[in-house]
DNA sequence: CCAGTGATTTCCT
DNA sequence: GGAAATCACTGGA
């Protein structure tokens, strides 16, 4: 008997389908290598939408203050303490959702979470999900934008986004991470402000915050 | 351009 | 009781 070949993910762009997802390993390490790792790779749905991650931040578990998993599972955070190579997805503010890539071993509640994301496949779906968006950068510019324009939410958290079981993957199309990623703190958190543990792409237009960071952290210079 | 604020679940003190 | 891995809207400069 042979085993259940995992579902695949189809696109209705033909010149998409040689995208392979992202292999079991790439999740089992720490999120601070996993993070700007995935950055240019891309997150999937077997609708059709698509974007390419521009922006993430490592939560690593026990040593980590801001990580929801610092002080151990509860229901909410209990996909973090799973396997590796799952979504994550949390419920904050009382209003926004979040993705999260769970990384590390089984048992560490380690994630990237996915900040932003230039949407490059199925917008109108995307635009469909978030009416507010007049642009395409206000369509996954921030954790809870990008939760909502790939309609993640409760039902997706624990999917495995290798398989893409339920629909959503991560994957590659050959595109590299930049060479010299932007990095520095955390957005958003109160505690271990001083771990330089968010990446972006450097100078793009789909990273959120109202001022995009440069690789040295200058601000931009409109007369250059 | 920028600061202030409401929305309102989950978890911690 | 209050902060939290946020966002959109308001109003002033």
């Amino acid at each position: 008997m042979q085993p259940k070949p995992p579902r695949v993910i189809v696109l209705q762009e033909p010149t998409i389908k040689h995208w392979k997802p992202l292999p079991r390993g790439f999740y089992r390490r720490h999120p601070t290598e996993v993070a700007p790792e995935l950055l240019n790779k891309i997150l999937l749905r077997d609708d059709g939408r698509a974007a390419r991650i521009v922006e993430v931040e490592a939560y690593a578990g026990g040593e980590d203050p801001a990580a929801h998993s610092f002080r151990g599972p509860t229901p909410r955070n209990a996909t973090m303490f799973g396997p590796p190579g799952h979504l994550y997805v949390y419920f904050i503010y009382g209003m926004h959702w979040a993705g999260n890539a769970v990384c590390g071993d089984a048992g560490e509640g380690m994630a990237v979470l996915l900040r932003a994301a230039e949407p490059i496949h199925g917008l109108e779906l995307m635009y469909q999900a978030r009416a507010v968006a007049r642009r395409d950068q206000d369509l996954a510019s921030g954790p809870g934008k990008l939760a909502q324009a790939f309609g993640l939410n409760r039902q997706l958290d624990g999917a495995d986004l290798v398989t893409g079981d339920r629909g959503v993957a991560l994957v590659s199309d050959g595109t590299p991470p930049p060479d010299n990623p932007a990095v520095g703190p955390r957005i958003g958190i109160s505690r271990a402000m001083d771990f330089p543990w968010r990446w972006h792409v450097p100078d793009h237009d789909h990273v959120s915050g109202p001022r995009r960071q440069s690789r040295n952290g200058a601000k931009h210079d409109p007369a250059r």
